[in-house]
RNA sequence: GCUCGCUUAGCUCAGUUGGUUAGAGCGCUUCGUUGACAUCGAAGAGGUCACUAGUUCGAAUCUAGUAGCGAGUACCA
């Protein structure tokens, strides 16, 4: 065996697992020895197609899979299905991109010579990320592995969106939408980031056409929309204006005549109490245009600059970028004599996610989604607990979201995508939707509508048509659906959890998933975001390739707690592969003489041992196992690694192995036996390495995957009893460890002890465990009662094995080194003793406590300060008599 | 503005229905190779659980408020 762990298994047991089709659920169910009813199923969050996998994705595949491992081992039969998601915007952009380096303009190539790049781009690029998916060690199935745009995935987005579209729920419709200028295409609403910026508000006299030396003043943040401005608005109550409403003032540089207007929107008491009214500009102005009737002049072309053709001066400044226009306009004021103030103002400004420029809302036809009906089924699922949202914090965001939320619009000006499925009449104007072309597009009277939908639209259908819908009698659908787990980042909320709850449902009347856990953010070791500008980027790909793929998992989960960012570093990863190491080790130990053995009685549970130390670590196994269940159970995947770590480092390796040292054949199977079930419950974790372990194992075939091995469960009763009994023996060695620690006498120098005061519990254990206690604490001799008469002695106290009790370990002076030391030692711990004896004696004589307390808990108590006076009685004596020795 | 989190040892964090002396790892101090592991073992020091008030026999834990940090979200022109 190599002395140490690093990677050098990894691709060994990838293939080993791919080549016996262990992530075929059928396939690995059919190998478990107690296979369950019940399935287990997991979507894999699609990453995109041209992707490289980055640290969300490395803990998004480190999570699912040591669950999926879990279930399967379970004896659930497991569905891990993975999949790659076709990235409408970024793929487009990437193509664009490509195609420009090599001086083509993709728009030259026309549609089907644009798509036919983006094909053979994927086609390159996909092996990659599957490749990258799979070296983490993911044991998904690689045979039922998805597209978002493969043809029959593409069959379930055209059915849907017809079907819809059927049920009155899509429509198209001539909207402000969020426009973004460099991506000339509309953007959903979640696509929009506001930023805090620092800008103005210009205050601008609009003169009354009654009047015009008078003024009606506006406040705007947008100087130049005021090209586009139908009318002013003021509060109907405001007594400034009331006079005004209905009169008309004259739009200075266009020259043309608007009316004031009342409308409650307005706030008087923000900026001047006068707003002037873009329509087709803003969002608010769109829907006082809609209550008043009022035009919606369009000022900008889709690149927005300024349209042709406008009235007034403003008709030379066509083709004028935005912010050109708006320093135009405010100097015109100022020339004017117009310009009341500059104010300074922060606002949040929408920006584009992908382009990250200034969104523009813009008028236009598109496609949406009515959302109303299907938020309200999808809150009720998560109010009803039919879907639970793991953290419970997400729960009212989602909530909130749904309660808030506006139509979707789901058409984009892109061509890289899944096309629209509306056909529009050249001759008649008619647009019919269908999953098929009209049969008269033969002769070219029908077009296609040109847009392709939002990439989310054929996520939100992915538990779906991964599983075979629209055909509802599909094998996976009915055996898988609904899934079980969804595992997601939050920021995808909304984006696509959301969506997959709404557009289920809506199809098949029941949730895609039971639980949803969402899993923290990635961060460096101080909280920062990762970013390449940064340099502070622990790429995922490296890790593993410096120190395997179990390290980066184990790490991963070690480190993912509820509510709390992940802070990744390379000192958690190297503590990490230590862990694995140790393991590595004990096993190295464990097997030292069984090299060659076939022999597998070892994988029976040893029935009754007689050895304490022996049943104790069954009954911790029986704990550790039952914690971990219940650990992987609600997601708390760093209280998983924690027990793990406990148990196999401290109580195995540390106690455990040591006391085995002393009692080597007989505990031999039972070392044994609880390595094979460590392997087992760390398997999830670290699939590499201890897939190599267990086939160092006597007798282990080369076919024997632990994967498909029956995962620890924990026994209904442990063992109490040696539980309680092998903490007084841990104690025992602690005090007699401590005193040659603290009494600085080395740890090597094997003592005579002699025990007194020992009830019969406390006796047989210690008679039981005399080897192991001789070996572990490094003693000469053990016997009971007093020291031989003459020789001054020190005396450690340890809490007996009967409640309220203690024993005394008496340590004959002439075994010490220094007296004075061993003085001090004990003056402490009488300090702290008697501490806790007076404070627990208070509390027993608070009769406010002795009356309402639980008569347990006053039991407990009682027994307690009895121990602590026992202890303190027992150190005082011991104590006078060394003081008494020192001075003599 | 609103909503929700977080604040525990020098550092990173656990602490799941309120009840042992508030835990772990790293770091620090002292010591140590009995058959795996120095990527090791033993012992030790170190905390008024952000602050204030309340509920309770009893609060890190429950309630309210304050401060600092973070996230989500809104139509303030």
């Amino acid at each position: 065996m190599d002395k140490a762990y690093e990677k050098q298994h990894d691709e060994k047991w990838q293939k080993f697992w791919d080549e016996k089709r262990l992530g075929v659920p059928e396939v690995a169910h059919a190998l478990h020895p107690q296979p369950l009813k019940e399935t287990f199923a997991l979507l894999m969050p699609p990453p995109n197609v041209t992707g490289v996998l980055h640290q969300g994705h490395a803990l998004m595949l480190a999570l699912e899979d040591t669950l999926t491992r879990w279930n399967r081992m379970c004896g659930l039969e497991t569905l891990y299905l993975p999949g790659t998601d076709h990235a409408s915007i970024a793929v487009q952009m990437q193509v664009v991109k490509h195609l420009a380096s090599k001086g083509i303009d993709h728009r030259s190539l026309g549609r089907e010579g644009f798509l036919k790049e983006c094909w053979s781009w994927i086609n390159d690029y996909r092996p990659r990320i599957y490749g990258q998916v799979r070296s983490i060690g993911t044991n998904c199935d690689w045979e039922r592995v998805k597209f978002t745009m493969d043809p029959e995935l593409n069959k379930g987005v055209t059915h849907a969106f017809v079907e819809l579209h059927k049920r009155g729920l899509i429509y198209r419709a001539e909207k402000l939408v969020n426009w973004s200028p460099v991506g000339q295409t509309v953007l959903s609403d979640l696509e929009v980031i506001f930023k805090e910026q620092k800008g103005h508000i210009w205050h601008l006299r609009y003169p009354l056409v009654d009047d015009p030396k008078k003024f009606l003043i506006v406040a705007t943040t947008r100087p130049e929309t005021m090209l586009g401005d139908v009318a002013v608005a003021v509060h109907p109550d405001d007594e400034r204006y009331k006079a005004l409403i209905g009169k008309k003032i004259r739009l200075p540089i266009i020259d043309r005549e608007i009316p004031v207007i009342a409308d409650t929107f307005v706030d008087p008491a923000f900026g001047s109490g006068a707003v002037k009214i873009t329509p087709a500009h803003d969002f608010n102005d769109f829907e006082v245009g809609e209550r008043h009737s009022l035009a919606r002049p369009n000022i900008f072309t889709p690149d927005a600059k300024i349209v042709p053709n406008l009235a007034g001066k403003a008709a030379g400044w066509a083709g004028l970028d935005r912010f050109v226009a708006r320093e135009k306009v405010v100097e015109e004021f100022k020339n004017l004599g117009l310009l009341e103030r500059i104010e300074d103002h922060v606002n949040r400004i929408g920006t584009s996610e992908r382009w990250g420029e200034v969104v523009e809302p813009y008028l236009s036809h598109q496609w949406f989604l009515k959302m109303d009906t299907m938020a309200k089924r999808a809150a009720e699922a998560v109010s009803t607990k039919r879907i639970e949202i793991v953290p419970h914090e997400f729960h009212n965001q989602f909530m909130r979201w749904m309660e808030n939320i506006h139509d979707w619009c789901i058409s984009r000006q892109l061509w890289w995508g899944q096309q629209i499925p509306a056909y529009h009449c050249r001759k008649t104007g008619k647009t019919v939707v269908s999953e098929t072309p009209p049969a008269s597009s033969q002769d070219h009277d029908w077009v296609q509508d040109p847009d392709v939908l939002d990439t989310w639209f054929s996520s939100g259908l992915w538990p779906l048509t991964t599983l075979g819908w629209p055909n509802v009698k599909a094998e996976d659908l009915k055996k898988f659906y609904p899934t079980s787990v969804l595992e997601t980042g939050f920021d995808i909320l909304f984006f696509w959890v959301a969506r997959m709850v709404m557009m289920c449902m809506e199809f098949v009347d029941e949730v895609p998933f039971k639980k949803v856990y969402m899993h923290p953010m990635v961060r460096d070791e101080h909280g920062q975001k990762m970013s390449k500008s940064k340099g502070n980027v622990i790429d995922p790909l490296e890790i593993m390739n410096d120190f395997g793929a179990d390290t980066l998992r184990l790490t991963l989960n070690a480190l993912c707690v509820q509510g709390r960012d992940l802070k990744l570093s390379n000192e958690r990863l190297d503590f990490y592969r230590a862990f694995i190491n140790k393991i590595w080790n004990a096993t190295r130990f464990a097997l030292m003489k069984s090299e060659g053995s076939i022999d597998r009685s070892w994988m029976k549970r040893p029935a009754k041992p007689t050895h304490l130390h022996d049943r104790w670590i069954l009954a911790r196994l029986d704990e550790a196992a039952r914690d971990l269940s219940k650990a992987w159970g609600e997601f708390r995947m760093q209280e998983a690694v924690d027990t793990l770590y406990h148990f196999i480092w401290s109580d195995f390796c540390d106690w455990y192995l040591e006391c085995a040292k002393a009692t080597r054949e007989e505990s031999d199977n039972t070392v044994k036996f609880v390595l094979g079930e460590i392997l087992k419950m760390m398997h999830p974790l670290c699939p590499h390495a201890t897939e190599e372990l267990w086939h160092g194992m006597p007798g282990i075939k080369f076919e024997e995957s632990l994967l498909v091995q029956k995962f620890p469960e924990g026994l209904g009763f442990p063992d109490s009893e040696a539980l309680a009994e092998f903490k007084f023996f841990q104690d025992i060695v602690g005090q007699i460890r401590t005193l040659k620690a603290e009494s600085k006498v080395a740890p090597s120098k094997a003592i005579r002890i002699w025990i007194k005061d020992a009830g019969p519990l406390s006796k047989k254990v210690i008679e039981s465990t005399r080897d192991t206690l001789i070996s572990m604490a490094r003693l000469g001799d053990l016997s009971w009662g007093d020291a031989p008469a003459g020789s001054a002695s020190t005396r450690l106290p340890v809490t007996a094995v009967e409640a309220g009790k203690s024993i005394e370990i008496v340590v004959p002076v002439s075994e010490l080194k220094d007296l004075a030391e061993e003085c001090d030692r004990l003056r402490k711990e009488l300090a702290s003793v008697e501490k806790l004896a007076t404070s627990q004696a208070s509390k027993l004589d608070n009769k406010n406590f002795v009356d309402r307390a639980p008569p347990e808990v006053i039991d407990k108590e009682k027994i307690k300060l009895e121990e602590y006076r026992d202890k303190a009685a027992k150190l005082s004596s011991t104590l006078k008599e060394l003081e008494a020795q020192v001075k003599g």
